[in-house]
RNA sequence: GUCAGGAUGGCGGAGUGGUCAAUCGCAACAGACUGUAAAUCUGUCGCCCUAACGGGCUCCCCAGGUUCGAAUCCUGGUCCUGACA
């Protein structure tokens, strides 16, 4: 089996961004790249050979659900993720330190930015258990102690099981398990956080067997300490290095703040994946700074509620004045679903729920996405990632 | 023609004397969604004024009536549906 490894291969001359190969047992990823999230062993209504049509070369599964279903040992028995779920090309596993944050939100409740500020609005996902305004886990120093959202028992999370489990999974790329830090948070409990990070990712460090395994940096907002963190990261043995804590309800200019503060003290040398983030701007944000690989539900979950990406912005398809336009969902747009439908088709198949509507939305956005990024690409190669940023915003 | 049942906001459909401008679903409109408890969620949804609290007006087929008070009870009318002829 091949090794894991980066190498840079350009790096644009007016910015940080830079254009690069990772080498994993699966193939080599050319960055930037966008990571599509199948959280739960699959991105959501599409199969492998469509995501490879479209030029995902990557994505990233949850090792938290997959633990609580179908369970390690059944994707154990079967010979991994890769032959579980038919895919080929290399996967990156979550280590199930989101779920500190998603889960640990009292009441359950969707994060509403304002004003930069985090409103956490009473709404209750239904058909759910455990959402009786009871948080769904309990950090402690050793690890998490989670309530299932299936069933509402109870499972402990620790660095050491994370790796285990990571490792049973066989992704190509592990991420230490860490404590997203919720937002907004007092400096001293972001450093709390933070350090509980650290002393996890050195634990991490040393219960992890196989793949490559890259340290989560946190910090929040705060400039001391996101570089202490980048500094610690750092100078571990990590294979990569990933930025978590963004896109947890603080503003673009503090999630640009946070990339400005941490990239410049990591090396050449090791990726750089930034966890959760990938809004069209927001690609252009992160490469600039120089993140190498980007994972974000966005574009897949944003297509099952209707909105698709059109240059300069996006359309929620389910409004009636697009019931009759015969038109493409994008008509510079060269995925499937613009080749072969109208957007009065689609809108029909949200408004009856037909199956297909999510399907046919999700390939528009991931094409989208790609068709960005791959531009991203070239132009980094030509040095013009300014005037490609420029014409895409 | 006789008997029975029914007519409620764009639609379906609750309500059967006051707390009803009227539950709820759909549709409509607006909004949200960034390491997915998400094919999801939130808000508005008779008209007018108010930033909001709130206030005013009109309203449950039509016309009368009973009552302090009616979408709800009574009388008459119109229309619809089912059964029997």
């Amino acid at each position: 089996m091949a090794k894991f490894g980066f190498k840079q291969l350009h790096k644009d001359k007016k910015t940080r961004a830079r254009v690069g190969e990772i080498m994993t047992p699966h193939g080599v990823i050319r960055t930037p790249a966008f990571v599509p999230v199948g959280t739960q062993g699959s991105v959501k209504s599409l199969t492998p050979e469509e995501l490879d049509t479209i030029g995902v070369q990557l994505y990233f599964v949850n090792t938290y659900h997959m633990y609580l279903r179908p369970g390690i040992e059944v994707v154990k028995k079967a010979g991994g993720l890769h032959t579980f779920m038919h895919w080929d090309h290399p996967l990156m596993t979550d280590s199930g330190g989101f779920q500190v944050f998603s889960l640990g939100r009292s009441p359950v409740s969707f994060p509403r930015r304002r004003e930069s500020v985090l409103v956490f609005e009473e709404t209750r996902i239904p058909d759910q258990v455990g959402n009786d305004n009871k948080k769904m886990v309990k950090i402690t120093d050793d690890g998490v102690e989670f309530q299932s959202h299936w069933d509402g028992s109870t499972h402990l999370f620790t660095p050491e099981r994370s790796m285990e489990w990571q490792s049973a999974l066989g992704g190509d790329i592990h991420i230490a398990f860490d404590d997203c830090t919720p937002y907004p948070v007092s400096h001293e409990k972001a450093q709390k956080s933070m350090e509980r990070t650290h002393a996890w990712a050195m634990r991490s460090l040393k219960a992890h067997r196989q793949g490559a395994l890259y340290g989560s940096i946190q910090g929040s907002v705060y400039e001391d300490l996101r570089k202490e963190s980048a500094r610690f990261i750092a100078n571990q043995n990590f294979d990569g290095i990933a930025i978590g804590g963004v896109s947890v309800g603080e503003s673009k200019k503090e999630m640009r703040n946070v990339l400005e503060w941490v990239v410049p003290l990591l090396p050449d040398d090791k990726p750089r994946h930034l966890l959760g983030v990938g809004e069209i701007d927001d690609i252009f944000t992160m490469i600039e700074r120089g993140v190498d690989t980007f994972d974000c539900v966005a574009p897949t979950r944003l297509a099952r509620t209707g909105s698709l990406y059109v240059r300069h912005g996006q359309i929620d398809i389910t409004k009636s004045k697009y019931a009759k336009d015969l038109g493409p969902v994008e008509k510079s747009c060269t995925c499937y679903t613009c080749r072969n439908f109208t957007r009065a088709y689609i809108h029909h198949l949200f408004h009856v729920r037909e199956l297909l509507a999510y399907r046919l939305a999700t390939i528009h956005n991931l094409h989208f996405v790609h068709m960005v990024v791959n531009n991203i690409r070239e132009a980094i190669c030509a040095n013009r990632f300014l005037d490609c940023k420029r014409q895409w915003l």
